[in-house]
DNA sequence: AGTGTGACACTGG
DNA sequence: TCCAGTGCCACAC
């Protein structure tokens, strides 16, 4: 039986997964539309122990900088802006180019 | 049960 | 406009 913690994180797992290819989304979105604003923190812890987690997507959560804060956490230097790249997304620098042109709001798709 | 930590976000200078 | 400091909530030990 896998221990899911709590619902937040489960939340967490979900929305990540359902950001769709070649878009990204930062913690303080997920965060909102968990309905904890401010605990975009948080969100960050949850996929640090998604991104153990295949079925996750961390590569696709940034913060509102567009910045790779998380790329440190992955296995390679620049696995994570590999990914993203692999997606069509321009990463420099570990900040995401056209953050807005690829910025995927989850209360906006999900609703 | 309490303290510390964390892949952020916001406000002030 | 850019840099720095503070606040925040929830998990882990």
């Amino acid at each position: 039986m896998i221990k899911e913690s709590d619902n937040f994180f489960e939340k967490v797992y979900t929305v990540a997964r359902k950001i769709p290819f070649g878009r990204v989304t930062s913690y303080g979105a997920i965060a909102i539309y968990l309905g904890a604003a401010r605990s975009a923190r948080m969100v960050g812890w949850a996929m640090n122990k998604a991104h153990n987690l295949e079925d996750v997507p961390a590569h696709r959560v940034v913060n509102k900088k567009g910045l790779l804060t998380g790329k440190h956490h992955f296995d390679g230097t620049n696995l994570m802006q590999q990914l993203l790249e692999n997606e069509g997304i321009v990463v420099i620098d570990n900040q995401i180019q056209d953050l807005e042109k690829v910025f995927w709001n989850p209360s906006e798709h999900l609703s």
